[in-house]
RNA sequence: GGGCGGUUAGCUCAGUGGUAGAGCACCUCGCUUACACCGAGGGUGUCGCAGGUUCAAAUCCUGCACCGCCCA
């Protein structure tokens, strides 16, 4: 097998890889192959995104948790897929339209939509591609888009199930109506943004009342009082007992009489205790005025400007409205003062333009009964939360949900299949273009104008990508699907609606478990965004990094459901790591050149009488890992499993391991080169699949180039590694590889402190400690030399330094540097640090034991632990005093 | 206003009752035949503040401060 080069460079094989897998269907999975499902549904992206850093993230963690269950042998599938974003790519196509000097309404409902599926054919797959260069595994024989006709055949069922089920209302009631793209939007699609703003408080003249010429009212949108139609206080008030008993409120500039209400929704301690009513422009003055029976004036056309009933403002736009209002009342004397208010205002989740709160009709979703079973679901833990804190926000949203608006006035999307009839009147929901009206006959008959949410074909996705409500043999195997991996932000938007619409149209979840990961910040802890210029852009970090560099930065770096903050820099912990795995490897082929891997690296028959203290640790160590690779990615922490295979590899493997098999390499022992071969193939064999979820590419091509594949021919399908059950090694052995890699870490910090050069030879004494220390340290006398670079290395029981000698304690023994001059003046006073601090542990244990209620309280372990930790620093004491003693 | 999260080494974060950790950055030395995208060594901390529980608190409880998010 050809010499891999230096560097690992990945452009090349990633593409090959991935080209490979796609080739062979790697990714396909299919009921018919039976087995244990394990299914992911894709959060679908906008067709109209770009892959920005929290697609990243959240992709890689669901390309990570689908190739390990794959690699477990799970019958995995993980479906892919984009939403429609009816607002987002009507305007994205508007735009282009309005460049051609062109509107929509000027070019027709149908010609429109046609125009738009001719952007999403040429535009609609970039976040596709983008998923693909990330190295995802999703089964893209199965991508769907929200507007396929499958998945619109579900959309319509669903609809008309819940409209026969009278679980679906059109009605006036205030919504949040978005000017600019001139449509209603859903409570949870207006976002709520601290806003600095004004808060008014205006004189409405009184008559009627002696001593009371006007009231005081406070708003944020003087422009909505010329659709205000009463004046309200709470009713125990009894400032306003004489306005109530026979008061005339009239509204200033219109001059229209105003009633004056009492309810309970006033708070008296707010401003005056009197307060405006516009029952068609806010939510709490609708429900007021449906109390007390009010008129609502609707003072605004679908562009946000002033329409017929704001009398001499008609045409003004809502802001020139303000302003113009302002001046008038001004000048009439009735603005008594204007203080600056923060206050939440909604604005448009697409375009950000403030939502105006309006009084429109629409269509609704009654939430409560789809909430109850989906409530249970998550109570009962038929569902989970991880992290769970989120639990308990969804319960919250749950407890109080409110009906869902799901019409939109726009033409990208499922138009709402309700149809009317102009000759009888009757109005029923269908399938399909109805040729006639159901009850009479009649041909004329017409369908209603808009179309449904996005979020309303979105809920569906765990089924509707199977074909629901078809019956078929996929959805039968794979739903209930497993994890669902998202962010906070779409918890209420698509979670819980999923939960609802599977509770109700399947009768099971749509998914068992819920990982919510956290959001990617930049590194001073700002939201990623465009208009900020902050975002870096992960196809650039794949291109000067890597897909896996990028895929194992990002994953290292998050903790569970905790924020990530990331700079271009922190790229290089994935980009260095897979170099270092790249050259661990390279180092493997060159011990044994041109020669294939030993046949049994997966499956090794280590004979444990011939395996040394070293090969024997390096197993312990890789069982570890697995136990904490398994443990951690159960767990959903994905930050551990990566930094356990980070510090195998790294840190036990390359430090350790391959340091000391150098001693055997350059050696002669053919038998022992042979075992140390087939340990060092069997680590790295497991590292790599244990490696693969997370660094996909590079595991495949190592995997091939060292000759893994004999059993499998990719790792994509390899087996998971598991955990040894019967150990190979000895725990004490295990301890005195730690205790000895402590020793030469000792060893060469007195090197560093003595000023011996790197490359200098030096000879080492140790005075070992009692016990075998002394008979296993001759076994690993090679070892240690060629680690601590010693020129030679004496065991000496009996070993007492004719002169000063700079030394040092380790658990092994007591370790001394020969040098010819010593300073001794130096070493005196390092070991007098040494001492102080051991003076200072001893005291802090000594007062706990001497503590008789915590000899007596304290659990009989810890107790131990504390007599233990006595002992040794009683004896660390001694050794170090009588050095010091000796250096004179 | 309600809720949630955060506050630990210069930075980013683990640690969740028993002697404070990692990665990065930084300093010193080294291009030693896997790797300078590297190796060896180094040192950092009143664990946000104030009380309380406990033999023992970064860890549990209460309150407060600041930062962030969600919902009104």
């Amino acid at each position: 097998m050809a010499e891999l080069p230096k560097h690992y460079d990945p452009k090349a094989i990633e593409e090959h890889w991935y080209g490979w897998w796609l080739e062979h269907h790697s990714f396909h999975g299919a009921a018919i192959q039976g087995g244990d499902p394990y299914c992911i549904v894709i959060p679908p992206p906008n067709v109209t995104g770009i892959l920005h850093m929290g697609h990243a993230l959240n992709n890689t963690i669901q390309d990570v948790l689908t190739r390990w269950q794959r690699m477990r042998g799970r019958n995995t599938v993980w479906v892919p897929g984009t939403d429609h974003a009816g607002i987002a790519t009507q305007n994205v196509v508007e735009r282009a339209l309005k460049k051609e000097g062109q509107g929509r309404h000027a070019l027709g409902r149908e010609p429109f939509v046609a125009r738009v599926w001719q952007w999403r054919r040429e535009y609609g797959g970039t976040i596709i591609r983008q998923l693909k260069r990330l190295g995802c595994s999703c089964d893209w024989e199965r991508e769907r888009f929200t507007m396929d006709a499958g998945l619109s055949a579900a959309v319509t069922e669903v609809f008309i199930r819940l409209y026969n089920k009278g679980l679906i209302y059109r009605g006036k009631y205030i919504i949040n109506w978005c000017p600019r793209c001139q449509t209603a939007l859903s409570d949870e699609e207006s976002e709520h943004r601290d806003t600095a703003g004004k808060l008014y408080h205006l004189r409405y003249p009184v008559s009627g009342v002696p001593g009371r010429t006007h009231v005081i009212v406070a708003t944020t949108r003087p422009e909505t009082m010329l659709g205000d139609t009463a004046v309200a206080v709470h009713p125990n008030d009894e400032h306003y007992g004489d306005l109530r008993a026979g008061g005339r409120v009239t509204l200033p500039i219109l001059n229209r009489a105003l009633r004056v209400i009492a309810d309970d929704y006033v708070d008296p301690k707010f401003g005056t205790g009197v307060v405006k009513v516009t029952p068609a422009h806010d939510p709490n003055d609708f429900a007021m005025g449906q109390r007390h029976n009010l008129p609502a004036v609707d003072v605004m056309n679908d562009d946000g400007t002033m329409n017929a009933a704001a009398g001499p403002y008609a045409g003004l736009d809502r802001l020139a409205c303000r302003q113009k209002i302002l001046e008038d009342l001004k000048a009439a004397g009735l603005i008594e003062k204007i203080e600056d208010h923060q206050h939440a205002v909604g604005h448009c989740y697409r375009c950000h333009t403030v939502v105006e709160p309006r009084l429109s009709p629409q269509w609704f979703v009654k939430m409560k009964p789809l909430a109850e079973p989906a409530l249970a679901a998550v109570r009962e833990g038929r569902i989970t939360f991880t992290p769970d804190r989120w639990t308990k926000v969804y319960t919250d949203w749950m407890e109080n949900i409110r009906d869902w608006c799901i019409s939109r006035q726009i033409w990208w999307g499922h138009r709402i299949p309700v149809f009317y009839c102009d000759a009888c009147g009757h109005q029923w929901a269908a399938a399909g273009q109805p040729p006639a009206c159901v009850q009479c006959g009649a041909a004329n008959i017409r369908q209603d104008e808009d179309v449904l949410d996005t979020w309303f074909s979105s809920w569906l996705w765990p089924f509707s990508v199977f074909g629901w409500p078809q019956p078929n043999a996929d959805l039968q195997f794979y739903y209930p699907t497993h994890t669902l991996v998202t962010a906070s932000e779409i918890l209420f938007f698509w979670v819980a609606r999923m939960i609802m619409a599977g509770c109700e149209f399947m009768g099971d979840i749509p998914f068992r478990e819920v990982y919510i990961h956290g959001t990617v910040r930049d590194d001073i802890g700002r939201k990623m965004s465009k208009s900020l210029g902050n975002s870096i852009d992960p196809v650039m970090i794949i291109e000067k990094y890597s897909a896996d560099a990028l895929r194992f930065s990002l994953i290292m770096l998050t903790a569970t459901g905790q924020d990530v903050y990331v700079s271009e820099e922190k790229f290089e912990i994935g980009r260095n790591f897979g170099t270092k795995i790249w050259n661990a490897a390279r180092f493997l082929q060159l011990q044994a050149p041109g020669a294939p891997p030993p046949a049994d690296v997966h499956a090794p028959d280590f004979a444990a009488a011939r395996l040394s203290a070293d090969d024997q640790h390096i197993l312990a160590k890789l069982n570890e890992c697995i136990v904490a690779c398994d443990d951690n990615l159960a767990k959903f922490r994905f930050n551990d499993y990566a930094k356990a295979v980070y510090e195998f590899t790294w840190h036990q493997f390359c430090d350790w391991y391959v340091e000391y098999s150098k001693q055997v390499f350059y050696g002669d022992d053919a038998a022992r080169k042979a075992v140390v071969l087939g340990v060092m193939h069997h680590c790295l064999a497991t590292a790599l699949r244990l490696l693969h979820p997370l660094m996909p590419f590079l595991t495949e091509e190592l995997w091939r180039g060292l000759g893994y594949n004999t059993a499998s021919e990719t790792i994509l399908t390899a087996p998971w590694p598991t955990a040894i059950a019967t150990a190979a090694w000895d725990a004490v052995t295990v301890a005195h590889v730690e205790a000895r890699h402590e020793l030469i870490g000792l060893g060469r910090t007195l090197r560093a402190e003595n000023g011996v050069a790197p490359g200098q030879k030096v000879d080492f004494i140790l005075k070992p400690v009692a016990g075998e220390a002394a008979l296993r340290l001759e076994a690993d006398r090679a070892n240690v030399m060629s680690l601590l670079k010693a020129g030679t290395f004496t065991v000496d029981a009996a070993f007492t330094p004719a002169q000063a000698m700079p030394s040092t304690l380790t658990p092994l023994g007591t370790l001394f540097l020969s040098l010819g001059a010593v300073d001794v003046a130096a070493e005196r006073e390092k070991l007098t640090k040494q001492l102080a601090e051991i003076d200072r542990n001893l005291g802090g244990v000594q007062a706990k034991l001497g503590n008789a209620s915590f000899v007596e309280r304290a659990p009989a372990a810890v107790v131990d632990q504390q007599r233990a930790l006595l002992a040794s620093l009683t004896e660390k004491r001694m050794k170090l005093a009588q050095h010091l003693a000796m250096l004179k």
